[in-house]
DNA sequence: GCATTTCCTGACGAACCGTCAATAAATCCC
DNA sequence: GGGATTTATTGACGGTTCGTCAGGAAATGC
């Protein structure tokens, strides 16, 4: 990595940083169509040409954005997989950091989805690009790694027909759906589910006991285990997204009402 | 339901069709972003404050495309319902629907996307976005149904806290989470699972056995359930999408190569 | 066949993208 | 320090698209 860098260069560095504040904030609070070059200009003080030094084109600091959030995604899932435990507990914990993650960076979908919508990847940085994907690998070779341990240990005994990539693929769909659901309903009137969180980790566990990974859900409890891990691994997360650290086993809500909407 | 269309009234719905269906298809081989009003307007015949009569901001445009595809899927859903046997043999049903509704309106993700990208759901027609929400609500209809059907059988017993909401919800996601990894493969190199639809089919099946709802997927051959749902109710979709009515038990494949990429 | 309503058109203003020649600032080197 | 050279910055500009609307064309009513 570059060290010694003139104060100019540091300076750009830092603009850079709060070029992607800005777009990340706009996205949030008023949607991909919000965040224009000129915007962010004016946000950090510097005219649009400037801008487009950092950034070839719009898509592209959408996709800067995106790989900033995938590189903490990436980050968090290393760190949940070193939790200390049996292996289905080790893939618990990278579902708490999913939940982590989701609550902490909800622009992230909004980011992908204005990505993809719009573009032809030719428009985004081939550098970038590739790290977006070696992040989403990264986060894919953490959750194999854990499945392969689990067969390794016994505690997982996959099926005929069944591979260690199904597992993978099952929870990520699994999971990448409820956060699709989540921004959707900012949408419509009547949510379809009250508080998706709870219901998304039970579902998880539905699916490891489908697989008959050991041990299932009924011989442990595995909302404890959530616990312990934000507890032990993400404190720091844990509390700037609010989570109630004392709260126990995440289970559907009955009902409830008045949600956010999108924001405008 | 309006009788006794004058020839001009007649005229003016057919062209709405006609919009729509240049819509889709642009929308599919170019993406959103080459969905213009004007392109919409030359493609029929007609200026571009005539598309405007139809449909009041692109947007709009958009989601009629959308709530096109979504009727359809809502009677897909809703047919696979009426298939005769046991009900998690019912549910494959209506998971067989998604897999057909998939794989015949592929420009469905990309026009929810574009939609939710941009918007701002008050550049949308209140009609039309209720009509989307209720679309959705017959889907969930559909399967709560099932899942109830389920219970009041014995053939599925809730456990404590499991509710049948969260049943829906998650092979909702798993289904959307599917859909959206198919889509986002367009757009890196090397794609994470070969191919997604048996594992997705599979990962149903091992998410239901996880809730424990019989005939276990041990105990029952679900994929001939499968090829049974497209020849009884769906012949003709499933001939339109080039689905084997042969083929037997679906479940991941080794391994392939030279996938579709995004059309340019 | 004429009055009225309804529909259609394309020019227009506004917003945004991305470029580039001119200008300003930083850096280098003696 | 200061002049030469490299690098960074600016904002006006051309191009595209959106959505509007006054005026003209076509359909409808009587």
């Amino acid at each position: 990595m570059a060290r010694h860098l003139s104060p100019k260069q540091q300076e750009i560095r830092e603009r850079e940083a709060r070029i992607l504040d800005e777009a990340q904030a706009v996205l949030l609070a008023r949607g991909a169509s919000a965040v224009t070059m000129e915007r962010m200009a004016n946000a950090v003080g510097v005219s649009k040409g400037t801008v487009y030094q950092h950034f070839s084109s719009k898509e592209d600091l959408l996709a800067a954005v995106l790989l900033r959030s995938s590189d903490i995604r990436a980050r968090l899932f290393e760190r949940a997989a070193s939790f200390q435990g049996k292996s289905r507990e080790r893939m618990s914990a990278v579902g708490a950091a999913a939940e982590l993650f989701f609550a902490l960076y909800p622009q992230h979908e909004q980011a992908e989805r204005a990505i993809k919508a719009a573009s032809i990847s030719e428009k985004i940085d081939a550098k970038r690009a590739a790290g977006l994907e070696s992040c989403t690998f990264r986060c894919f070779g953490v959750a194999t790694g854990i499945v392969r341990d689990a067969i390794a240990s016994g505690d997982l005994v996959l099926a005929r027909g069944q591979t260690v990539e199904q597992v993978c693929v099952g929870l990520w769909n699994l999971y990448t759906g409820a956060f699709l659901m989540r921004d959707l309903e900012n949408f419509i009137d009547e949510p379809i589910v009250t508080d998706p969180m709870p219901t998304l980790m039970a579902n998880a566990q539905v699916f490891l006991d489908g697989f008959g990974w050991h041990p299932l859900s009924s011989d442990h409890d595995y909302g404890e285990t959530h616990q312990r891990v934000l507890r032990e691994i993400f404190p720091e997360e844990a509390r700037s997204a609010g989570l109630d650290l004392a709260r126990s086993a995440p289970v559907a809500q009955p009902a409830g009402e008045g949600r956010r909407r999108h924001p405008d």
